[in-house]
DNA sequence: CTCCCTAGTTAGCTTGGCTAAGCAAACTAT
DNA sequence: ATAGTTTGCTTAGCCAAGCTAACTAGGGAG
């Protein structure tokens, strides 16, 4: 019980921290992107919800309500996205990418996928599997 | 070969996406903290690497040296850190954590870990191994 | 001593975070 | 109906955090 817990922290500790070097290392290339991380994650959103309200980004960002507003502005000056009302509820503004936010968003993911994927490849096959795995049970872990 | 490749992009795949929602998860309790994101992850770079220069901070964080020196101030201005010049080249400034430091960011960090393995141990045996298992192998991955 | 390189800081800009206040659409209730 | 409330987003105004360019000061090579 008591080793249940502690092995669980030392589990956490490992896996927290392996996430932030992981994604500290992928995100090195999104300079090439031109756009800021903030906008780059915000896109990733929009993309692959493929339609969210503001509120919907906002929360999924952890952000307030008047940031994804004006980061939204960027990203529609940039023909990245686009806005539009909800006829049923007027109140509402549903947000879309663009072919060329897409197409942007998928250059990027490319460069960080294809960076932590040749280090996967040079790892033996069980390694691999294992990944793999972990992957799966991270995933359901999220809820 | 090919299915080579085409495994290793889905498991980077996976495991990028996986890295992502786990710290999105974790890092909700860090408002509790009372530290911007950018203070709090330099605070933590500074407390485990003990003693580092302000250049080696920037390089850590991603970032260029005004924007470290301008986040420092902050800390320093907070008693979070000290800045100390080194004695045999004047130029280089070493930082370290004061305890009041090292005791907000364990405190930080205790409230990451502390969700992450609450739901990890909810996990069966099997599965926790696997994690620890693929942690162990991320941690090799990153050189 | 001169020149240049390196480490940090300062100045001035843009972007990204917040709260507070505004507004219009959609509810609720009398 | 219409008065009041709630909801979803935007605007305004503030401060923090990113950048580049320009500066300061210490070290090293000649």
């Amino acid at each position: 019980m008591t080793q249940d817990t502690s092995d669980s922290v030392r589990i956490a500790d490992l896996l927290h921290s392996a996430a932030i070097h992981l994604l500290r290392r992928v995100s090195r290339h999104d300079a090439a992107s031109g756009l800021s991380a903030a906008r780059l994650s915000a896109l990733s959103v929009i993309v692959y919800a493929d339609r969210v309200t503001m509120s919907e980004l906002a929360q999924a960002e952890g952000v307030r309500l008047p940031t994804i507003s004006r980061l939204v502005d960027g990203l529609e000056r940039d023909g990245l996205v686009l806005r539009q009302t909800d006829p049923s509820d007027r109140r509402v503004v549903h947000l879309t990418a663009t072919e060329s936010g897409r197409h942007l968003l998928e250059e990027a993911r490319q460069r960080r996928i294809g960076d932590l994927a040749a280090r996967i490849e040079c790892l033996p096959a069980e390694e691999q599997a294992t990944l793999a795995a972990a992957a799966e049970i991270l995933d359901g872990l999220g809820k």
